[in-house]
DNA sequence: CACCTATGATTACGTTTGTAGTCCAAATAA
DNA sequence: TTATTTGGACTACAAACGTAATCATAGGTG
């Protein structure tokens, strides 16, 4: 049903700027620069790098609006964030995803909130199997 | 309570030769290659590479058995992964662990023994915060 | 005892990453 | 129209990484 996805290796400031792109597009690089420098300062010249790395890594693509270049991704955050999601529980809790929340709860704090929706996904799984 | 831990960048190779420490130690590089080569194959000169950064970081101790080398981690694995565990979920998720684990959910198949487990986790955190 | 061998230390080397700077052409301002 | 600014392409460059090879040496082998 998973087609084998073939999603590259994204750094992390690569993933902060694939991050602000997510968060709206298409979008100019300097629409970019500006999401991202609410919380960091990255110089346009980096910003433009990380796009440019994206680019050719496939995750982002553009189209010329003239001079300036509209981006946009060509993977969805969701797609990314499950693959990266299974092959982080894979990796550290042997694959399994009860372990994974205990380490979690055991070092967070897990809000009434949280534990309300943890408790509808599993009752939602519930009705779905048996 | 939890003091800021302090834990160094730790690259995919050196996480790897981390593991197979972790699953038991004080331990021989040779020993450490024996375990690894499970399932990748890796030069000894690669893994005692590893080894060797690791120490540098102050990841691993050895303690000189003669001419041999017995390493020894000098943070936990649970320490390590709540570490992780935490700061991945806050990159991705923003901090909240459900939409983790429904994406989890999403992607791979949630077996009873998960579920039965996750439900542990709820009612034990419950019995903690009526 | 002379020599081969296993081990750790040091060095290597291409790639990826973080973080820009420089160069060139188009758009814009004067 | 000429000067200036701005956006993207190309270049830069040190540190981290993956992946060893080489060097020096303590120990076992004949």
């Amino acid at each position: 049903m998973n087609a084998k996805s073939d999603i590259p290796d994204i750094s992390s400031a690569e993933y902060d700027v694939l991050d602000a792109v997510w968060d709206g597009y298409p979008v100019t690089s300097n629409e970019v620069v500006s999401r991202l420098n609410q919380r960091k300062s990255w110089h346009n010249k980096t910003v433009k790098t990380l796009l440019g790395r994206l680019v050719k890594k496939q995750v982002l693509a553009f189209e010329k609006q003239q001079r300036k270049y509209l981006y946009r991704p060509l993977i969805a955050r969701e797609e990314y964030t499950k693959n990266e999601t299974t092959s982080f529980v894979s990796k550290l809790f042997n694959g399994k995803i009860a372990p994974m929340v205990a380490g979690f709860a055991n070092q967070n704090t897990l809000s009434k909130q949280d534990v309300k929706e943890l408790k509808a996904l599993i009752e939602e799984w519930e009705n779905h199997h048996d």
